[in-house]
Order: C-alpha cells, then structure tokens, then sequence
DNA sequence: ATGGTTGATCCTCAA
C-alpha cells in the first residue's frame, strides 16, 4: 500500500498537477494540506473518476485538508478534541481530517504557521500541537495510526538550508521543535528520515528568492506512524520532481511504501 | 540579468 502526504497549496489551482500525479504513481492513499477552498469548490468528481473516495474539510479561503483513498475511506472525521480556536472565530480552523483507509487510521495535518518567535500565532501552534499530543496519544492504543502533513516545523538543524538564515525565525524554535518531539515521544516514528536522510533532504521551497534552484529548502512535512505501521514501511520517497516546472506547490509530495497487513480486509476496489 | 513568488480575494493577507 502506497500512502503519500502532499501540501497542493490550493487543489483549485493543482489539481491538474494532483490528477497526472495520481495516475503515475499509484498511490492508495493521499493526505492533502492547503487545500485553499469551500466544500462546495472542491474538485470531489476528479478523484471520484480515477477510483480514489475523497473526504474534505474546508470553510473559507485558508487552510483545508482532504484524504483521497482507494483502499476505503471509513469513519471520516473533522477537527479534533480540544484543538484551540484562533482569534475570535466561531470554530477551530479546518486544519484536521481523519478517516479509515486499508486498516489504517489516516490523520491528514496542517500545523498552525507561527509566523514569528512573539507573534501570538506562535502561542496558537504551541497550543494546537501540545492538544494534538494529548489526543494522538490516545489514538495510539486504538489500532494502526499515521499523522502526517505539513508540521511548519524543522526539528533539526539540518532541516533547513541554513542555520544562520533560520536563527531568529519560525520552524526551528527551541518551543516548536519540543512540540514536535512530545509526539514522538507520545509513541509515533518518523518513518521517512531513516530512509531519506539528510543532510539536505528538503520537502518545502520557498516560492521567492529562487529557493527550489537553489537548493534551498526545509524539511517540514513528515509521516509519523504507530510502531505497527512503522515496523512495515520498506520504502520512502520525496517527489522533488513535483516542485519543478510552471505551477508547482511549493511543497512536495512525500510517499512510502507499507507492507499490506494481511489481517486487514480492503474495503473497497 | 548581479535580480528573482504564488494564491485567493479584494483593493491585502498569508505562506
């Protein structure tokens, strides 16, 4: 089974690119961040028609999040327990869906940007990830798990392009990286960094500056799964290839292989 | 060429 993570950065504006990907790299299931729309705009009969299911959750303009599967796409749900709520809105922000795919319970996450070391967004993304951690660590007891999406963190040094450029800036804080490491040490793996790593293994360029030409990225979008999972994952692979060319995410796709588990029964396709 | 963004929406914000 092929389960990928991707931040489209409007699936409006991507999802030529998101369909001719679909099709030539036959993934099962895909968690998508940035999605950039209201249900009523989003491309569902695209996917439908290359067999995928699709569960989205999007209010506005900002954030949304999806999971398009062709393993079966079960007990779909938006938002978790606690999640903390920005400003004055009436609800938290669309930054988190989960469903059932092929035996697996897929949580597709857009963490909150920071912004800046003393921007209150900051204290917001701390927020929502120490409630993120207090949730997942229950969902770890209840069966194979996976959180995976665009963490706007960098938890090591060598995660991003320069040090000296980050120091003063969002992604590498102490307060962001410890966040980031409570929910490793909740119980989840980063099944990707074994197999892919760095230095220099990038998931995100910035669009300015000519950053991708550069080679001047971050590593900020990860896979993190139950021990189960992770004992099954036999192959990892970031999709610089999608970063290239005229309207690029800034973000690429991130793929693993997971040996299917033969207790699990697909269902559907 | 000594620089250099993109997207959704609105007349600017977010990343």
């Amino acid at each position: 089974m092929r389960i990928a993570t991707w931040n489209v950065n409007s699936i409006r504006s991507r999802i030529e690119r998101v369909v001719a990907w679909l099709e030539r790299t036959d993934v099962d299931v895909l968690a998508i961040q940035e999605t950039k729309t209201r249900e009523d705009q989003f491309p569902f009969f695209r996917f439908e028609e290359l067999g995928y299911e699709v569960a989205h959750h999007g209010y506005n303009q900002w954030n949304g999040v999806a999971i398009a599967s062709r393993v079966g796409l079960a007990d779909v749900r938006a938002g978790f327990d606690g999640a903390p709520i920005w400003g004055e809105a009436d609800g938290p922000e669309a930054r988190h869906l989960a469903a059932t795919c092929g035996g697996i319970r897929i949580n597709s996450l857009y963490v909150p940007n920071g912004r800046h070391l003393l921007d209150p967004h900051m204290d917001y993304k701390i927020e929502w990830l120490r409630r993120l951690r207090d949730e997942t660590a229950d969902w770890l007891t209840a069966g194979p798990t996976m959180l995976m999406g665009d963490w706007n963190i960098a938890p090591r040094d060598e995660d991003v392009w320069s040090m000296e450029f980050y120091e003063d800036k969002s992604h590498v804080s102490p307060r962001e990286r410890a966040a980031f490491q409570a929910i490793l040490d909740a119980g989840y793996v980063d099944v990707v960094r074994p197999l892919l790593p760095g230095p220099k293994v990038y998931t995100y360029w910035d669009y300015q500056q000519l950053r991708f030409q550069k080679g001047r990225g971050m590593r900020i979008d990860f896979l993190l799964a139950s021990p189960d999972v992770a004992s099954r994952v036999t192959a990892a692979m970031i999709d610089r290839e999608e970063r290239k060319g005229k309207g690029a995410s800034d973000h690429a796709p991130v793929v693993v292989e997971v040996a299917m588990d033969a207790s699990v029964e697909v269902t559907s396709e």
